[in-house]
Order: C-alpha cells, then structure tokens, then sequence
DNA sequence: AGATTTCCCACGATATACCATGTTGTCCCA
DNA sequence: TGGGACAACATGGTATATCGTGGGAAATCT
C-alpha cells in the first residue's frame, strides 16, 4: 500500500507543471500504473485531493455498482469520478495541473504537498501551512476517547 | 514487534547526519522495510517521536477507510502524516534528521535516543536526560496499584 | 498554420553513496 | 585472567547521482 508522509512545497512553472516530491512519486512507482489521481476535496475545502491509481480502482469497487439498479450513492459517484483527473508524469517527474485544479485550490506559483497517508493533499501554500496547523491544534481534541495503540505514552 | 531500550547520545554533523544506535537499528532492520519514522512529538513535547515503518502502515490501517465522502479524523490524519518523516539509512546506518525536526527539538550538534518500547524519541541531550530525570521519579507514582514490574535494564 | 502538449536538454542545489579513520567492545588464546 | 587480535560502531570528508527547475525543440491536435 502506498503511504504518502511529510509536507513539500514545490513550485508551479509557467505552464502548469508541478514536481511531485521524490517520496510520493516513488510511492506511485509502486502502483499498477504510474500516474497521479487528483479530484476537488470532497470536504469542501479550497484543496485537492490526491492519490494513486489503485485507491481510485480500489474505491470503485466500493462504491458497489455491480447492480445498476441499486446503485450505492449516485450523486456521490458522479460527484467524484466526474471531477477526478489523472495526470501523468513527464520525464523529470512532473505532472500539469489543470486550469480547474488550480483555480479550485487557489494555487498560481506554487504548490504544497501534505501526505495524509493513503492519499495526500495538495495547497497552495499559505492555506496549506494554516490548515496544517489547525490540525495539528485540533487533532488531540479529535483523538479523545479513541486512543489506538502506537501513540507514545509520556506523562505530564 | 521491535522494542526500542536505552539511552544513547550521538553526534549530528553538519549535514544533519545522525548514527541510529545499533540496538534501535538492529530493531529496525528487521521491519518490512529499512527504515526510521520521525515525527514531532504528537504531546507538545520539544522531542521528536520515531519508529518502524510497520508501526506507521499499522497505524495507516487503524484510520480505517480513505472513503473521501466519510473521512475518519480528518484532522488527526493530516497532523500525523502531515508531520512524519521517513527517513532512510546511509550504508552506515545514519539518517538526516531535516531542518524542521531538529527546530522542533532544538537540535544542533548532538541528539539524544531514548528506548520507550515500541517506539522512541529522539531529544537535544540536556533536555532529554531532564525529561527521563522527571519520567523515573514519576513513574512510581503513575504505576501505583497497576500492574507488577518485569523491565530489566541492559545496555551497553 | 496556429496553438497546445510532450519531450529533451541544461543547470544549480541537495541528497546519497563511497571511503577513510578513530574508538569501543568482543572474542580468543596463551 | 590479562592481553591482543579482530569486528562493530560512530564520525568525518569527498565524489557521484538524484531532484527540482527552467527553457526550448519536436510532435500532436484541430
């Protein structure tokens, strides 16, 4: 499984194209098909969403459309796959944003990368940078009552 | 599993070079794949937080579905992997701990291993030996009418 | 043809690999 | 049981490959 980490700002050029950091790109080497999958965030963000080949697939499935006559969320369907672009790479690494992404993200010179595991997300900077922080602030109010183990214990 | 004991102060080089002890990363080597996970302490603590990269995928699963209509813990997911760094081994076992994480723990020429099990933290040397000066005289207290002991020390 | 997209090349910055060395701990053997 | 040979570890410097970035040429579409 892919696990995308960390946080990258790389730069947009003049035409739109965006060096994906070396680590997520390694990660996409990995999968079925070496392209990116980018769609709006879903949650109504000013960000998009990112992720491999196989997440896409894999989600299709569940989406369960085996039986055209039940089908499980329409709208959310169309929703999704109708906005989700798959972008492939250039020889350096590079994939271009398309107007609508950009212009959905609010990114024009750069870009920020912010891994979120199986998928990642991608900001113009600024707004990324203060998202990032609000998580972090808001994330152990989240985690309350769930406690999975993996989380150091360190006490007062 | 791999648990991680001891006490171990090592140098960090201008590069931002630092040797992972041969306990931890014996510990490490054993893992699906060779390397470290680095991360801001999740508790506010001026201390970075490490582990294998099972631990990580582990962890990646217990956030459960990536479903982008229903995402678990939004917040926590992006402060997590937002945050965390995979650092892989040079031929000598070192890694290069990256601008940010040494900030975080005011880190300059010298870090500090600290064994907490299934994972560790990595201190600025004076801080993290006030912090397990603090972590022995408190845990007494914090195991009072718990459990019985059974963690022989042995290092070195 | 004009516009757009894809590929190819160039270059600085940086990370990774490659050595070289001092030090410490471990093991073996007399 | 002391000492010595040897292996493992920590650490520093240098060379090489990779990454991010920009510009321009070739291929493609309409």
């Amino acid at each position: 499984m892919a696990l995308f980490t960390g946080h990258t700002v790389n730069k947009v050029d003049r035409k739109g194209r965006v060096s994906v950091p070396a680590n997520f790109r390694n990660e996409l080497a990995k999968l079925s098909f070496p392209c990116v999958v980018v769609f709006p965030s879903p949650e109504g963000l000013a960000a998009l969403d990112g992720a491999g080949i196989d997440w896409l697939e894999n989600l299709s499935t569940n989406f369960g459309s085996a039986n055209p006559f039940a089908p499980k969320l329409p709208k959310s369907r169309m929703a999704l796959f109708g906005q989700v672009e798959r972008l492939g790479f250039d020889p350096e690494g590079r994939v271009i944003l398309t107007r609508g992404l950009m212009e959905h993200a609010n990114i024009s010179d750069s870009a920020a990368f912010i891994g979120m595991g199986e998928t990642f997300q991608i900001w113009q900077p600024e707004a990324g940078a203060a998202m990032l922080d609000d998580a972090i602030s808001g994330a152990s109010a989240e985690f309350e009552g769930i406690t999975q183990n993996g989380t150091p214990e360190g006490n007062r």
